[in-house]
RNA sequence: GCCCGGGUGGCGAAAUUGGUAGACGCAAGGGACUUAAAAUCCCUCGGAGGUUAACUCCGUGCCGGUUCAAGUCCGGCCCCGGGCACCA
């Protein structure tokens, strides 16, 4: 008997003798049932952190239980190597892009193989590497043949004193996070692969995802954005040199086009650009906005401003001439760049016109009780019925977009259309450390994409880096070329691809993932395809997840894989929380101080009082729970807790402390109470392996305490099954576990009967828990003298006839009051349970001089007796 | 600002289809064992009242509604989190 248990030896050896049995790894096996579960890739910035660690639990728990019902499950595991953090690592410690990823990636590998995952490593799957990035370059030529690839103008954030492009994150306050200058936006040409183009479908197919949070896809199709609406042409009063005489609005509320007060454009819009030739005031006003962000939350919560033109535009029902004003918040890229304006309503327009003293019309008033909707505080936004309006007056909001659509159609001024919030994915990226866009400029003006026989294009690895200007972009012998065709001097495209395009594929490249000939190996990519189990951060709700199923029918259309969605079952976890804990330094400023740094005091009732430094004994503020990271500085390190505890206690209580897509809080003293669980199981199975000349099970013998244990046992069968393959509530099922091993611990009962139980129940804790703490259950089973893995042990079922009970307990409410608990036969019928109700003196005294009006009877639950 | 979630004891949570609110665990308090500590085991544990018993009243962010019955459904708010197209 082994007293104690030793996780570190016990994990140690079980992780060698998978790796020594090569336990993980897979083939196709058409004769079996397959199972892809997959959990999305790790970014190698350095070291796992505690959201890595629940994401791969999750997805090891999932496999390894699908791996039980009998199934042929791939797990694999890679890296998603290209980004942003390691041309920062090569700008402040000057180690090259791909050194430092390269060593990232063996030091978390190691780190993953600690944790016991179940992946099949021969599969591994590295983004940057060329024998990866080669077939996205050759796909990207595919679809530029395909028209599904083009180049457009499109804004970015230009730092003037770097000279180089900042992402949404480096700008700060308006700022370069390391020069400090104003940001600008500067209009450059860029790549674009036409989702547009797949909107409908993407939209569509949503439809048929069963398996998916409903949220996801709600945010999926708002994203989308589908519209109907009008598209019309607004001409210009004024002829202006150099501009068009007409421009397009589109609208998704032509009902309130006769409330038209003033119409609004780009500050980049030709017609803004030609008001400010002759007006300083204009051109300092569309200097100005070329300071606004391009993210589009600071565009929605920055004040808005405008300028008039000094032009109009002609309504193009009442022939009106409505001022056309310069606003900040129009964008040029988006639509046509111009907007209509109906400050009566809408809430935007309302609150520009009343800043400006633009004029406020209504047109639309409320149907339901036909008062005067009230626009002098606010918008009238919703439908009504139109007034003002004439000849649409009287028509609903409804009819009237019918009637004006008609009419502007009839006069040539307008059609209908449909329209999407969804913009053309934009793919360039003025960086070094990412996949060479595989493009040729030649000496003609024409672009080409480069042959298939001259892929990969590579990326030079040995660089330095300083923080302005990508080293492909000043390296000429690098873009320097001749020719593919006729060996004229060219360029190569220098920007790199957005590294949503490496991710949005990887999880079709781990099926043929050694794949010399091609992208994909079609056959294997078939079996496979699509993911059973797709898990990952809800951050990728919508742009990581939608780009996927972009990519796939991408794929699909190039006849690649014949399935029209990758993601058969989605699961979003939640985030991971931890204490945060701060003191303020001489400026005010707060200096945050890891929770391992800090004690806690507790009143009687555990309620925390006051909380200090461990080093200095001086206070510190408790600021509540928060994302674990490094700018709070209660990132938990999951490399010591696995040293400390083992790799399945971290497991299980990652498990164990919330369900899976909720946030889950970090708590030492949890962590603490799961290996405490582990430690009793291991007691508990040491013991009982004591025991010898164990028989089998004989059900007409069974006492009714050990007719009881097995009641627990299959009953937490049920559950757990339940709780595993229908609900993805984990923790749950170690509740329910954790409830058997109580009952076995209160289990004294020796005889041989009493043993055959307790063996029972022993076996099905090691299967129901294998899943979850792997190691000790291997050891265990193995201790236990079973000649075969438990990885391979088929999933327990429950005895249906082991959860039969003579009676139950339920529940006597008097007006929906619970009164008294009954004990009552099982299935007992109505009036069975009512007459065992009305003898209950408790109810009875709820009863006194009451009628009884209904009684309601729910079986095996409660019965309420309504009264008065 | 827009889109999507969430809010239940001292804490993490459970309540699966509208049917006993608080399973399981943590913390805390009390006790046993021990020379002592650790480990382990046992008991108590939403609040108020009550002869500390039986039992009663209140209680799932706030306000209102539907229902025999609401944490769960509906309407309106408040607060917290995720995403917003160049962080991944």
């Amino acid at each position: 008997m082994e007293e104690h248990y030793q996780h570190q030896q016990i994990e140690r050896e079980t992780q060698q003798h998978w790796q020594d049995n090569q336990s993980f790894a897979v083939s196709e096996t058409p004769d079996k049932e397959k199972f892809y579960c997959l959990s999305m890739f790790p970014y190698p910035s350095g070291r796992l952190h505690m959201g890595h660690v629940r994401n791969y639990t999750i997805g090891d728990v999932i496999s390894r239980y699908q791996r039980m019902l009998g199934k042929n499950v791939l797990q694999p595991m890679g890296w998603d190597a290209f980004g942003l953090p390691a041309e920062n690592a090569a700008i402040k410690h000057g180690v090259a892009p791909a050194k430092w990823t390269y060593e990232n990636i063996d030091y978390m590998r190691e780190q993953l193989k600690s944790l016991g995952f179940a992946y099949d490593w021969n599969r591994e799957v590295t983004t940057c590497n060329p024998d990866y990035y080669r077939w996205e370059q050759w796909f990207f030529t595919k679809l530029y043949e395909k028209g599904l690839v083009y180049k457009k103008m499109a804004t970015v954030n230009w730092d003037p004193v770097d000279q180089t492009v900042l992402a949404n994150e480096q700008v700060v306050d308006g700022r370069g996070w390391r020069s400090g200058a104003l940001v600008e936006r500067k209009e450059i040409p860029q790549w674009f692969i036409k989702i547009t183009a797949y909107a409908d479908q993407l939209l569509e197919s949503l439809d048929h995802l069963e398996h998916w949070p409903e949220q996801v896809k709600t945010m999926q199709r708002n994203w989308i954005g589908r519209s109907e609406g009008i598209e019309m042409t607004f001409t210009l009063a004024e002829s202006i040199p150099g501009v068009e005489d007409s421009f397009t609005i589109y609208t998704t509320r032509p009902d309130t086009l006769m409330g038209v007060t003033y119409v609004g454009v780009a500050a980049e819009h030709p017609i803004a650009l030609a008001a400010a030739k002759n007006n300083p005031e204009i051109a300092a006003f569309i200097e100005e906005c070329k300071h606004n962000a391009v993210a589009e939350a600071e565009m929605a919560t920055m004040e808005k401003k405008g300028m008039a033109t000094g032009f109009h535009a002609t309504h193009p029902i009442t022939g009106e001439e409505v001022p056309v004003w310069i606003a900040n918040f129009v964008l040029m890229e988006y639509g046509s760049g111009a907007v209509m304006a109906v400050p009566g309503h809408d809430q935007r327009d309302w609150e520009f016109a009343t800043k400006y003293g633009l004029p406020i019309k209504q047109v639309i008033e409320n149907q339901e009780d036909s008062t005067q909707a009230d626009i002098s505080h606010e918008a009238f936004t919703e439908h009504g019925v139109l007034v003002n309006s004439a000849p649409f007056d009287g028509l609903t909001s409804k009819e009237a977009f019918d009637a004006i659509a008609k009419h502007l159609i009839k006069a040539g001024k307008g059609q209908r259309k449909v329209n999407y919030r969804l913009r053309d994915w934009g793919v360039s990226r003025q960086r070094y450390w990412g996949t060479p866009i595989p493009m040729i400029h030649l000496e003609n003006g024409e672009t080409i994409g480069a042959p298939a026989e001259d892929l990969p294009i590579t990326l030079p690895t040995d660089v330095t880096l300083d923080g302005t200007t990508s080293p492909l972009k000043t390296d000429s012998s690098w873009s320097s070329i001749v020719s593919p065709i006729d060996g004229t001097p060219a360029q190569r495209e220098t920007d790199t691809f957005d590294t949503f395009m490496e991710s949005s594929w990887y999880y079709a490249r781990y099926c043929s993932a050694n794949y010399q000939e091609g992208m994909l190996n079609p056959e294997q990519a078939n079996y496979w395809l699509p993911v059973d189990q797709y898990i990952g951060g809800i951050e990728h709700a919508v742009m990581h997840l939608l780009y996927s199923r972009f990519f796939h029918k991408l794929l699909r259309d190039e006849g690649l894989v014949d399935s029209d969605e990758p993601f058969k079952q989605l699961l979003c976890q939640g985030m991971v929380l931890a204490e945060t804990y701060y003191r303020e330094d001489d400026k005010g400023g707060k200096v945050w101080i890891a929770p391992g740094d800090v004690t806690i005091e507790r009143d009687d009732k555990g309620q925390i009082i006051a909380a200090h430094h461990k080093e200095d004994g001086q206070p510190v503020h408790y600021a509540g729970m928060g994302k674990m990271s490094k700018s709070k500085n209660n990132g938990v390190d999951p490399q010591g807790t696995i040293e400390q505890y083992g790799a399945d206690t971290v497991r299980l209580f990652t498990m164990f402390a919330a369900p899976p897509d909720q946030d889950l809080e970090w708590s030492t003293s949890g962590v603490e109470g799961a290996h405490r669980f582990l430690r009793r199981f291991w007691r508990l199975a040491q013991e009982h392996n004591q025991q010898t000349n164990i028989p089998a099970l004989d059900f007409s013998q069974l006492n009714d305490s050990q007719k009881d244990l097995r009641r627990i046992t299959h009953s937490t069968i049920k559950n757990v099954t339940n709780d595993f393959g229908n609900r993805l509530t984990f923790n749950t099922a170690i509740a329910r576990v954790m409830e058997l091993v109580n009952a076995m611990g209160k289990f004294t009962d020796r005889s041989p009967q009493g043993l055959a139980v307790m063996h029972e129940a022993l076996m099905t804790c090691i299967k129901l828990l294998a899943p979850i703490t792997p190691h000790i259950c291997h050891h265990i089973w193995q201790q236990m003298g079973n000649s075969t893995e438990i990885i391979d042990a088929p999933w327990p079922e429950c005895d249906e006839d082991a959860l039969a009970a003579d009676s139950v307990l339920i529940v006597a409410q008097v007006n929906g009051k619970v009164r008294a608990k009954l004990t009552v036969p099982a299935d007992a019928d109505k009036e069975t349970i009512e007459s065992i109700a009305m003898t209950n003196e408790n109810v009875q005294k709820f009863l006194t001089d009451k009628a009884i009006r209904k009684v309601i009877v729910v079986p095996n639950k409660l019965i309420n007796i309504v009264a008065s």
